[in-house]
Order: C-alpha cells, then structure tokens, then sequence
DNA sequence: TAAATATATGAACAATTATTCATATGAAAG
DNA sequence: CTTTCATATGAATAATTGTTCATATATTTA
C-alpha cells in the first residue's frame, strides 16, 4: 500500500512518511545541529582541535605552531567557543584553551575513517 | 623545560610541539576532512539524511517530505552523493537514494547527543 | 600611572554557497 | 518519433563566512 506524493508511480509508503515525519527532528535542532557540523567544516578550526588533542594552549602558541595570526586563530577560538567545543582558562595575561569534552575526538575520529576509507 | 614560541613568558612544551607536528594530519586530510564536515553543516542536507535513515527514497518523494523544491534537493543530492554519504540506484525514470554506510548515522548521532548536552 | 604584552573585536573584502528559475537530459509509454 | 515525467544542471542572486588590518580591552610590571 502506497501513496502518491508527487510522481505518477508511487513510490513511497504511507507508513515511511509518519516514520520520517515522527523520527524527524524539529527544525530548531536540525539547524543547531547543522551549525555544529559547520563548526567543524573548516580546516583552520579542525586544525586548532587536533593542536588541542594534545594539550591546552595559548592563543599565540596555537598561531605560531599553525603558522597562522593571532586574530585569525582568535576569531576562530570564538567560533570554537561558543559551539562549546572548547573552552578557555585565563592565568595572567594568557587564555589558554582545551577542548571541552571528548565528543569533540570522537566526532572527528568518525569523519576522519570516513574519508580514509 | 619550555620553548619561546610567541610569548615572553615561556607556555608550550618543546615535545608537546613535536607530538603536535607528529599527529597533525597533513593539509591535504585536513582540508578533506573539514569539507566532509561541511557537507554535514546545512540543514536540509541533516533533513534529506534523516529521510533516508528510514528507507531509500526517490527525488521527488524527498522534495515532498520535506516541503522543498525537486532542483534543490537534486542539487544537495549530487553534494552529498561526492561526498560519498549517499549512493543512487536507478529504476526507470525514477532515481533512488540511500545512505550509502553507517558512516552517516554515526557521525549524526555523535553531533546531536553533543547538542543535547 | 605608563608601558608592554596577550587576547579580543569591529569593519571591510574576497570567496564560498544555497536556492531559484529556466532548461537540458534520460527513460518510458503511446 | 513524440510526449510525458523524473531528474540533473547552468546561471544568477542573496547570504554567509574566513581572513586581514587596525584598534580596543585586560593584565602585569616598571
């Protein structure tokens, strides 16, 4: 038993759609969502997590080890931030900053078998 | 025993740097992973994959479900599919989509239990 | 208080991107 | 072969975004 969406075969049954429509998270979270994967989609932020892989950093020592400036790095920490993928810790005149739980690892790990498979 | 990266005071660990230099993946992954990300960072291409976790769909089926024009899930379809996140089959006239592995639902489901922390 | 240093931020610019519209391609049916 | 239907695609547009430059803020030290 099928029905018809919108070609002139049918295609999809009726009880696919109230599954997606039932599983389908609301579009608030679809877009949060989305806006964490953005996060992760692009090289310089995915670049300052692995540098954080390994220890808590300073702004000016994540710049000089990525060969990128102090601005570019701190504008993209913000980003970092506010996704709660990282978090700082002020001690003087320097920020230092690590990542804020192991969701982070995990979900690059995921992306990095992804694509070297 | 600390290096002089950037700062006066002394903050990163000279083998710190090493490990760093030593796991960073070179650009190239780097540059493949965060467009793999980015894949993930729209909200109708999280809404398209949602679909498709329940069952493998046609073009115009998802266009339907979702409320959104046949060109651009057609367009999204052919991002994710380069991305290698979906595969088509076709029957006839009509094109099927499915998730292409397990991949995709991991990494998902990795994002959103982030977000519902 | 003034100078020095680490970090943050606002504006501007270039680059990328999602959608729409119009149209092309490809397959089935008459 | 022509029509019809499902899908794909190219061009155009609006919106978003990463970096740079200049400058502001915050903290320490002289």
């Amino acid at each position: 038993m099928c029905i018809d969406l919108c070609c002139e075969e049918k295609c999809i049954h009726e009880d696919i759609v109230h599954k997606v429509e039932h599983d389908l998270p609301n579009d608030e979270t679809l877009y949060d969502l989305a806006e964490l994967f953005k996060v992760f989609g692009d090289s310089t932020r995915i670049k300052i997590l692995y540098a954080l892989f390994e220890a808590e950093m300073c702004v000016c020592d994540i710049a000089e080890l990525l060969n990128l400036t102090q601005s570019a790095i701190s504008h993209q920490l913000r980003v970092l931030k506010s996704a709660k993928l990282v978090k700082a810790r002020r001690a003087g005149k320097t920020v230092f900053y690590s990542l804020s739980d192991e969701h982070v690892r995990l979900i690059i790990n995921q992306g990095m078998e992804h694509i070297l498979e």
